[in-house]
RNA sequence: GCAGCUGUAGCUCAGUUGGUUAGAGCGCCUGACUGUGGAUCAGGAGGUCGGUGGUUCGAGUCCACCCAGCUGUACCA
């Protein structure tokens, strides 16, 4: 092993992955222990699978030659076969599904969380190794199941503590989308790269505005980096039909500029919503927009009249606009969604340090993959599912301050004072721990107190126990000092000399028989109120 | 991938039109107050200025290329 300086080893973590301390790993095993209940009263039962697949189960990316390690992260088996790290968890579950078909009941409803690897750029609040949690349900096509996992969306967002308005679970159909196209012409295959296109751009409505997308719809769009992309070449009339037949009704969460830009008020125009009111579309409303957007489009039509029964149920259960939206434009993965599709949206404006917003991006998504589960059974297989972003939704609710990432108070200290009295120390850690109190024996270098009331302080130890001479040969019998460490950090704040300050740390501390050394610790506990789980 | 910006001590940053031995704050280590966190005081360690080549008598500073990071954008199951 190299020692000299010039050749030591650099300590370096990958980009887009992250080392995680005691609060946040507290702070997910907190949202994971919601998320399960929510999950698990809408009957959904876990199940889990590995982090490895075959690249083939997965999907779409086969490994090429140039790069196999676009987007996945793969490599090959010693007998060649190319496996992968699941980018999500629910190409395995439809993987796991189909090969346990006999042994499943279905309609199968099951959910799983864990880590998921993507190989591509990070950025805030999206890593390369990051946590979702899945919930699908296999083997029913009813609107009753997709409308079931937009109401638990929703259900789950209250449950992290998120208040009613500041998310909502946005819904769309991949089938209107279509429809939408082939009304304005771009059905056929030889507009297949068109329509993708199409779709990235109304994707993006959110994030660009009504210009951003009329520009990506039309000529292209430069970028405040100068960038160029180029765009989808519709014509005038086309793009016109998008944006005021069918995109007008999606949800806006931005500026009083797009309202104008839309020639609309908006003050309580009934296919939009604006943060400061209280009005919602009617969904008739909206979705006769639709019918109309996708006249002469038997797939579109199908799609409308699936959303609407969605929405007959949500509403039913009491479910109202301000929580399930009808949203023309969700657009989600063009992979392998084949009919409705969910995105949740966190709607708190948020800053960064220096002032400007901060855009988290959908925290959560799912929809209708009628398509996964087949591939491997031959026969139809439908399914729906919805996956939370733990990482990301967490690196939100962090930055919005509402998860509590602040350490733990640590163990209690037992100071070692006589280095050949060690196990006299340790019996006394033993002791604690039989009454159920965290504690540990100092194990540094005991050479004097100072350090190791500093390393208790660093470990926000509640308290320290101190026993020398003095006190182990107190004629009244052996006796232990049990010392405040919350307490003199308080008593000690306003003194600035020396000797007050001792005199302070004198009053932090008790002098206790000891027999007595487990209930004086439980009084300094107790006193600022240490519960370590 | 494309574009813009940025790389100086463990961290946050200074570093003047190119000019001796590259600085500060914080942090860290040692010591004093001799059985107690903080404060104070006295010392100390720590940098091939991201890398490589070039221009120059002379480069942290100018040029080229490379690498890394940040931001935007593209892609994103």
């Amino acid at each position: 092993m190299a020692t000299d300086k010039k050749s030591k080893l650099k300590a370096r973590l990958p980009r887009g992955l992250a080392d995680r301390g005691p609060g946040e790993i507290a702070a997910t095993q907190a949202m994971i222990d919601k998320i399960r209940a929510v999950y698990e009263l809408y009957g959904f039962e876990p199940v889990e699978t590995p982090a490895i697949e075959y690249t083939d189960a997965l999907g779409k990316f086969l490994p090429d030659q140039d790069r196999p390690n676009e987007g996945v992260f793969s490599f090959q088996d010693d007998d060649d076969q190319w496996l992968s790290l699941r980018y999500d968890l629910t190409a395995p579950l439809a993987r796991h599904v189909a090969e346990n078909f006999q042994n499943i009941a279905l309609p199968y409803r099951s959910y799983r969380f864990g880590w998921v690897f993507r190989n591509e750029k990070p950025g805030p609040g999206r890593f390369r190794q990051f946590m979702q949690f899945d919930a699908d349900t296999v083997g029913s096509g009813s609107a009753a199941a997709d409308a079931e996992i937009c109401m638990m969306a929703a259900d789950t967002m209250e449950a992290l503590g998120i208040p009613r308005g500041s998310y909502v679970v946005k819904v769309n159909n991949r089938k209107v989308l279509d429809g939408v196209l082939e009304a304005i012409g771009l059905g056929g295959d030889d507009n297949a790269g068109r329509r993708l296109t199409v779709l990235r751009a109304i994707d993006k409505l959110d994030r660009l505005g009504d210009e951003g997308v009329r520009l990506l719809l039309g000529e292209g769009r430069k970028d405040e980096s100068g960038d160029f992309t180029k765009g989808a070449g519709l014509k005038d009339e086309q793009v016109d039909r998008l944006l005021t037949s069918y995109l007008r009704t999606s949800f806006r969460s931005d500026s009083p500029e797009a309202r104008q830009s839309m020639g609309v008020s908006g003050a309580h125009s009934p296919v939009f919503n604006f943060p400061d009111e209280t009005t919602f579309p009617d969904d008739r409303m909206t979705f006769g927009f639709w019918r109309d957007a996708v006249k002469g489009s038997d797939m579109g039509q199908l799609g409308v009249n699936e959303l609407d029964a969605i929405a007959a149920l949500c509403r039913a259960a009491g479910y109202g606009p301000d929580r399930v939206f009808f949203d023309a434009s969700v657009v989600r993965g063009l992979e392998y969604y084949t009919g409705p599709v969910f995105e949740v949206e966190l709607l708190l404006d948020t800053k960064d340090e220096k002032g400007r917003p901060v855009r988290f991006g959908s925290v959560g998504g799912g929809g209708r993959y009628d398509g996964l589960v087949s591939r491997f059974r031959g026969e139809p297989v439908p399914a729906t599912g919805f996956s939370i972003g733990v990482s990301r939704l967490q690196a939100a609710l962090e930055h919005l301050k509402k998860i509590d990432t602040a350490p733990k108070p640590g163990p209690v200290v037992v100071t070692v004072f006589d280095k050949t009295r060690l196990a006299d120390y340790q019996k006394m850690v033993a002791t604690l721990r039989g009454a159920g109190i965290r504690s540990e024996l100092y194990l540094g270098n005991p050479k004097n107190m100072g350090n190791q009331l500093k390393y208790a302080d660093r470990r926000k130890s509640p308290c320290v126990v101190i026993q020398g001479s003095d006190e182990k040969d107190n004629p009244a019998g052996p006796h232990v000092i049990v010392k405040d460490l919350l307490l003199g950090a308080e008593l000690s704040k306003l003194d600035k000399d020396r000797d007050d300050y001792l005199q302070r740390q004198a009053e932090a501390q008790a002098l206790v028989p000891e027999p007595d050394l487990v209930a004086a610790v439980r009084k300094v506990l107790d006193r600022h109120g240490v519960r370590w789980g």
